[in-house]
DNA sequence: CTGAAAGCGCTTACAG
DNA sequence: CTGAAAGCGCTTACAG
């Protein structure tokens, strides 16, 4: 940081006060053109850009937005949610001059930490992620006074908000369609590894898959936990494989599970889709570049980003919280699943 | 942003003038034992924390580091790196109270723009990564007085440095012992998949590879050119395996595609590592749990991020600009690559 | 339509 | 060891 030109330099080029620049530039006072015309001649002539601090202390806004990220940084690396919602958000931020301050943090304590010090003056406000039922964050960020949105998954009890806005799609619709899709391939052994059902979107994905299949009345699907990482979508198919009664079409609760159970499908020789069924969820870049495509559901972070973002400017604007759908969530369908036994089933 | 107590409150209750509670705190005048401790109370009393703009204001320094993204999202998406090495920043940074200013951005125009903001106030220093030859952010952001620390791999010409700080790794001798491996298993037609050549990384990538081969005097392997997506990644694949001499091992430049590169292979029914070894770069997540694991290099993201602030909080203390190489690539092996023919090859 | 001045919340020479 | 005051670069009532 140095800012060797300032607001005074400009004002002394173009003939005229401080102020005056001030207010050629945000319009809160009328100007005369001609003025205008001077200041604004200077200012580009000395490569003026106001000082972000200086104004962040004379307004007490610091068109900066928080997102603190508690993640196994693993799991975050796998998950291509991160990168597009934040391209979403940068896409709307970026257009009005804000900024966006990252911090990736590992306990608890280390997250509240962060979310003082963004309100320390580093942020107007902050986005939520993975919101949790009786979320502790969103009293802490109401007391230190900055505005909140989250995102979620389904809807939420609005008390629980305390003031944030809140900004949700839904997991169930596509995950339901896959459900049926599968039923109507003609798959009647079904099964379903989860996230970690802390999670609300785990939780909301698993309870969707497991209506439908009721619903449709096939055989109770096997339902696993998983853990969203490799390593968990790997045992969970091995498992699910052993199985006696094997189930013909297995469906995750993210790609990289997905991807992780179709190699050990592979590796038994199990033939994708004519052996195994196989779906994931996110539809991360590999899953339509792999060969046969994975059925996925495409969640729409880039939307997302963006609708969290507007969200957040409209509050900072003075507009009063709040709640918005999104419907951004859409099955994509690929080679991966198919009719139920084309082919020779079981080779082992 | 909205910070009801400011240091004035703190000096009041503690029955000192504001300079003292600014001295108690930073050390840079000896303050009375008894007068500190008053002064602590009071402003853990009332929650107190500076205010991060007024001290920027005052001492021209804001405290964060900014990073600037070109990149597709949906490239950005499937690349573990950005998290790992964020993590790795963080680690450094949240230590000493510093955060990091993230913006992502679609074209040059808009990367300039994002670094005058930054340099308006925003931050104290950047983050460079993917350095090419010639690269003119280093001119730029030297301009416009932002320390500067690059992330790159190989060495670098000093002069282009340009007064920047520079932390290098070498994807070159990791690359070299895949060769070498894979030569000492009886692989005698290799294949590489390379990013895209404008990058310097995947250009030392490339050339350790075909360089090592020709050293161990045998055939000339083919090469591609991939763009580090899984589109790619597939669409090389099917390329190499038409070929006549079908390779017998595919090397990639990166996981995604090389996980693209494994589905198409046992799509055509073709074994790994039996009928086709293959070996990616990074060290993703999904590498350690496929079946059978891909062989990759784990890049050490999160100790680069470590070196990059490191060198970039001691430019920040008033060291000169340093250039550091980090000794963090690592071989991975995994049961996808092994002996050639090991069974049957050849199957269509 | 414009200017002079106060104020945002800190830090830091300057005096004592 | 401590205080009073100037200054960082803006914005915004207050006067005119």
């Amino acid at each position: 940081m140095r800012n060797a030109v300032t607001i005074g330099d400009v004002a002394n080029l173009a003939g005229v006060s401080k102020g005056t620049v001030s207010l050629a530039y945000s319009g809160k006072r009328p100007v005369a053109d001609e003025t205008k015309k001077r200041v604004f001649a200077a200012a580009r002539h000395l490569k003026w850009q106001p000082s972000v601090p200086a104004r962040a202390l004379a307004t007490s806004k610091t068109e900066t937005i928080g997102l603190v990220l508690m993640r196994d940084p693993n799991v975050l690396a796998t998950d291509a949610f991160f990168p597009r919602f934040i391209t979403g958000c940068e896409s709307v931020l970026s257009n009005h001059g804000y900024g966006l301050a990252l911090h990736v943090v590992r306990d608890a304590e280390a997250e509240e930490q962060a979310y003082r010090r963004l309100a320390a003056g580093r942020a107007d406000g902050v986005i939520l992620l993975d919101v949790r039922r009786n979320d502790p964050r969103f009293a802490l960020t109401n007391d230190l006074g900055l505005a909140t949105v989250a995102l979620g998954v389904g809807e939420l009890d609005p008390f629980e908000l305390r003031g944030s806005s809140y900004v949700y799609s839904d997991d169930a619709r596509p995950t339901r369609e896959l459900v049926r899709l599968l039923i109507a391939y003609g798959h009647r052994r079904l099964a379903y590894v989860s996230g970690p059902l802390e999670f609300i979107h785990a939780r909301a994905r698993r309870d969707a898959f497991v209506d439908e299949a009721a619903r449709s009345g096939i055989n109770a699907p096997l339902v696993v936990e998983g853990d969203f990482t490799a390593g968990g979508g790997q045992r969970s198919t091995e498992l699910l494989l052993r199985a006696s009664d094997r189930p013909t079409a297995i469906c995750y609760s993210n790609d990289v599970m997905a991807i992780a159970g179709m190699s050990v499908a592979w590796q038994q020789a199990l033939r994708i889709p004519d052996d195994l069924s196989v779906a994931g969820f996110d539809d991360s870049e590999l899953a339509g570049s792999l060969s046969p495509g994975l059925t996925s559901v495409a969640t729409g972070d880039f939307e997302r980003g963006v609708a969290v973002c507007e969200a957040m400017l409209a509050m900072l604007e003075g507009e009063e919280p709040s709640i918005r759908f999104v419907d951004t969530t859409r099955l994509t369908v690929r080679g991966s699943i198919g009719p139920r036994g084309t082919t020779t089933q079981g080779v082992q």
